[in-house]
DNA sequence: CGCCAGGTAGGTA
DNA sequence: TACCTACATGGC
């Protein structure tokens, strides 16, 4: 599963939407553009007020909007980037380098469940989120719901990140990195991130001294993740999240949290959780947006 | 007012 | 190991 995927059917094409640059991607097979920034995995990207059809966020320092055409799953548009954005940052970042139809195949295989949820969701990516970022914003989800975290990451963003403008003028700030979280007077007090603030600072200590490059050097997922569980408040499901997103760690599955209920409510009597796989994080994902979106809200 | 939201730490039996 | 509670905050 590290074995990157050379993509010589992926046809690449710098175009121009409304005079900003752009980039035309084809050849994707079968990705949902808003399946993927929507199932709860990033906090950063919404559908744009201003271009409904689109969704817009922040990540690598850049903003950009991303659609897809008539969900013609085959093909996307990536709105304020150039062809050599596209091969440094977002290639990487829409996780564009992995054998999604294996994985997919994979999950599927391993049971009737499973491959229930892959028919619904198997056009969701697993993006390959900023370390550093993904471990803070999943340190912020813990007792918290989707449009609040949104809300705490923008303001930890206001706060500590870059202002940085986008091509219509309107202004966006980047993550803040952790030197920036740690020199800041005022701390984090006034952003009502509740208990949560003193995790984040630990986090951010961790990180200034060099946990990030440690973790991501682990030679497995278990040794990966006591590394993340040695940060304060970085517990099993924190962790497994952070490792998912951040790390490309596609095996981490937090089953001691929240997955067993899922499968409960979801597929009543389903109790082998061996069968996952080496994808099991990604399947895990399935399941969270089979959860939210179909039986839910 | 009570309950819930992509939990965790610290305590107890 | 399995359960209990405090921890902050906001929406419904």
């Amino acid at each position: 599963m590290d074995i990157a995927y050379p993509r010589t059917d992926l046809f690449v094409r710098q175009i121009k939407h409304d005079s900003v640059s752009a980039v035309r991607i084809a050849g994707l097979g079968n990705y949902s553009v808003s399946k993927t920034l929507d199932c709860g995995q990033c906090f950063r990207f919404e559908r744009s007020p201003r271009y409904r059809h689109e969704y817009e966020g922040v990540a690598h320092g850049k903003y950009i909007r991303v659609y897809q055409e008539e969900d013609y799953l085959d093909e996307m548009i990536i709105v304020n980037c150039k062809e050599a954005d596209f091969w440094n940052i977002w290639y990487k970042y829409f996780a564009l380098d992995r054998p999604w139809t294996e994985i997919r195949e994979d999950i599927s295989s391993r049971s009737p469940v499973l491959a229930h949820a892959a028919e619904l969701a198997g056009d969701i990516r697993i993006l390959s989120q900023d370390p550093f970022e993904a471990l803070v914003s999943f340190i912020i989800s813990q007792c918290n719901n989707i449009p609040r975290i949104k809300g705490l990451v923008e303001a930890l963003c206001e706060r500590y990140g870059d202002k940085k403008y986008t091509p219509e003028g309107d202004v966006f700030y980047t993550f803040p990195t952790p030197e920036r979280i740690l020199d800041c007077p005022s701390g984090l007090s006034g952003l009502k991130l509740g208990y949560r603030d003193k995790y984040i600072y630990a986090a951010a200590c961790a990180a200034r001294d060099g946990i990030i490059d440690k973790i991501s050097e682990a030679q497995s997922t278990a040794e990966a993740e006591k590394m993340v569980r040695s940060i304060e408040g970085v517990g099993p499901k924190v962790a497994a999240c952070a490792l998912l997103f951040g790390f490309e760690r596609y095996d981490a599955f937090p089953v001691d949290v929240w997955m067993k209920r899922a499968l409960a409510r979801l597929f009543p009597g389903c109790r082998d959780y061996s069968v996952f796989g080496p994808y099991a994080g990604v399947a895990q994902q399935y399941m969270f947006y089979c959860e939210r979106y179909l039986e839910g809200k």
